[in-house]
RNA sequence: GCGCCUGUAGCUCAAUGGAUAGAGCAACUGCCUUCUAAGCAGUGGGCUGGGGGUUCGAGUCCCUCCAGGCGCGCCA
């Protein structure tokens, strides 16, 4: 039995005390897990909602709906509680289902296409400038982005995952010429890189690759004579080490957005000139602004300076404008928390299109303080001090940096401990949920080798012999998937789906530790084996929409 | 000064406005001749930062104060 199938069967139940006139009505009807096991497996607080518009108590309204709600064929019981909880317990053959529906649908199960219907969702994430290599902050957002993807996916929507390329600009320049200076350096010209100059070590291996590439020829020439070639040189050599980056991490997207095409498509004038017609910019000391304050911003922005040249500003108005012109029903933003303040000026630019600003969703992530045995490490970008991306993965595995990423919300601080991370023991969050699924995969070749079969079609007599409360447990444990998917893709939550795996494989081990899954008894044996076998579906699928493997081997 | 976020067990964090606020780690005590001990069983741990309000009901919503973080450029 499914929460959603409950919900709707008792819903019905209300609506038609409504149209027999036994209450006013109409009520919504929303189940909820009662918060200890003896209170049942469900509860509705329809009769407390219901109170006030029928003027009487509401354990009475729930007495008089419990009758209607005992008859229902699944139902054992249900009682009235509390402040005028409505409290149902289930039959147990209810729950067997769930197996049936697991082996059948397999890694499809816990998708529910009914969310998202279809609708097209943009996640962008990631986005680091192409200046330098990606830093753990940047696998935060990554792992976030990704998971959050994968979610919304099974959720039914239909998702692009996008990462926009800032290559325009002031720092390109000083990226390029950080890449002009370390070339002469390597020539062995008397030059010193500005401060405000790219300091890593990354820029002179790029000026290494560049001299491979071209030798002595730019010895000679001015930088404003080569000034493209270094800029273009730095920044595919940097970019394309960030998607090799993101591909070890196991991200893929869909689209790389180039700021640059913006202006070579004239999309950011436009997206000015339509501004222009809704009467929302003018023009001031020299600038052209647009009125953000009409649509709760703190201050009006400036779109052109008074220098003629388009502000960052500008170059997002024109993107977001991009991103609603190619029809996304939701557009998802994964920002550095640093980045809050932009949030109230990009919504003004939704509602000064006269869109829904609530089509626009932001997701904030916050600062990773990195630790190692529990002392901080120290962080800083100017001076190129920063742990890469790459050096934790190198370092941690691919698997432990994902879970744990994904172990909080996204806009909560989150220590990463890198001993931790590595470590293989016990305190390793990781380690547990891909251990449950390892487990099951030995007990299913053990099985195997004793010629004990696992029927893909199990009768309700066999799943019958599964009437210990651990087994009872596991079984509705596995029934939530849908719901944690559901909840986690309408609020882009995705630790969600890391907090409801842990609570699965919890719920495994101790069962594991207590009774014998394979014994004398065949078809007790064949019933518990289901059982496994649909808890490693559930936890493949689970850390599937993680992003991290289900090893068969530990 | 203004705005946003955070404040929950010793630490790191959970908890669609619901009933007696939960995990993990750390601490302590036990369990491998058995389908994987990367596991399990047990023990302690709380005025949810303070105060007010909204209502049948508040960790959750509103106001206020306190503490911490971040943001408040014609920078990118």
């Amino acid at each position: 039995m499914k929460k959603r199938e409950l919900e709707s069967i008792i819903q019905n139940i209300l609506d038609r005390l409504t149209e027999e006139g036994r209450i006013n009505g109409p009520a919504r009807v929303m189940l909820e897990r009662p918060p200890r096991e003896e209170l049942g497996d469900f509860s509705t607080n329809v009769a407390m909602l219901l109170s006030r518009s029928e003027q009487r108590p509401p354990r009475q309204i729930a007495e008089l709906i419990v009758p209607s709600i005992d008859a229902l064929e699944c139902v054992a019981r249900s009682t009235v509680e509390g402040p005028g909880f409505i409290n149902i317990h289930l039959k147990k053959e209810c729950w067997y289902e769930v197996l049936k529906e697991i082996l059948e649908k397999k890694h499809s199960y816990g998708d529910c296409p009914h969310v998202g219907e279809g609708k097209k969702v943009q996640v962008e994430f990631v986005s680091a400038n192409p200046t330098g290599p990606l830093h753990i902050g940047h696998g935060r957002g990554a792992a976030v982005g990704d998971a959050l993807s994968n979610i919304l996916k099974a959720a039914g929507y239909d998702v692009t995952r996008e990462y926009y390329i800032n290559d325009v600009g002031r720092q390109m320049t000083i990226l390029g010429h950080s890449l002009y200076i370390r070339y002469l350096e390597l020539l062995g010209k008397d030059v010193t890189l500005p401060g405000d100059h790219y300091q890593g070590d990354y820029i002179r291996h790029i000026a290494e690759e560049f001299l491979k590439r071209y030798g002595r020829e730019h010895a000679q020439t001015p930088f404003d004579e080569c000034r493209e070639l270094f800029i273009e040189f730095a920044k595919d050599s940097i970019l394309s080490g960030i998607k090799k980056d993101l591909e070890d991490f196991g991200v893929r997207f869909d689209h790389w957005f180039s700021e640059k095409t913006l202006f070579e498509r004239n999309l950011v004038e436009a997206t000015i000139e339509e501004l222009k017609g809704r009467g929302v910019v003018y023009e001031k000391d020299g600038a052209l602004w647009f009125r953000t304050t009409m649509f709760g911003d703190d201050k009006d922005r400036v779109l052109i300076k008074n220098d003629g040249s388009t502000t960052y500003f500008a170059s997002d108005v024109a993107y977001h404008h991009e991103k609603l012109r190619r029809g996304f029903h939701t557009i998802v933003d994964v920002w550095g928390a640093d980045h809050h303040g932009y949030a109230p000026r990009m919504r003004a630019l939704l509602s000064a299109l006269g869109e829904d600003p609530e089509r626009l969703r932001i997701i904030l992530i916050q600062l990773v303080s990195l630790k190692r045995g529990g002392k901080p490490v120290a962080m800083s970008t100017r001076k190129a001090e920063f742990v890469t991306l790459r050096e934790v993965m190198d370092e941690v595995g691919r698997d432990a940096a994902r879970f744990i990423f994904l172990t909080r919300k996204a806009d909560a601080h989150l220590e990463f401990d890198l001993e931790l991370a590595k470590s293989q023991a016990p305190e390793n969050p990781v380690y547990y949920v891909q251990y449950c699924h390892a487990r099951i995969m030995s007990i299913l070749e053990f099985a195997r080798e004793r010629g004990i079969t696992v029927p893909d079609t199990p009768s309700v007599e066999l799943l019958g012999r599964l009437e210990l409360k651990e087994e009872l447990d596991l079984i509705k444990h596995l029934s939530r998937l849908d719901e944690v998917v559901e909840t986690a893709a309408t609020s882009l939550e995705p630790h969600r789906v890391t907090f409801y795996l842990r609570e699965l494989a919890a719920l495994f081990h101790p069962y594991y530790n207590t009774h014998r899954v394979v014994s004398e008894d065949k078809t007790l044996s064949s019933a518990r084996l289901i059982l496994c076998r649909a808890t490693a579906e559930v936890v493949r699928k689970g850390l599937g929409l993680l992003g991290v493997d289900a090893p068969s081997r530990m």
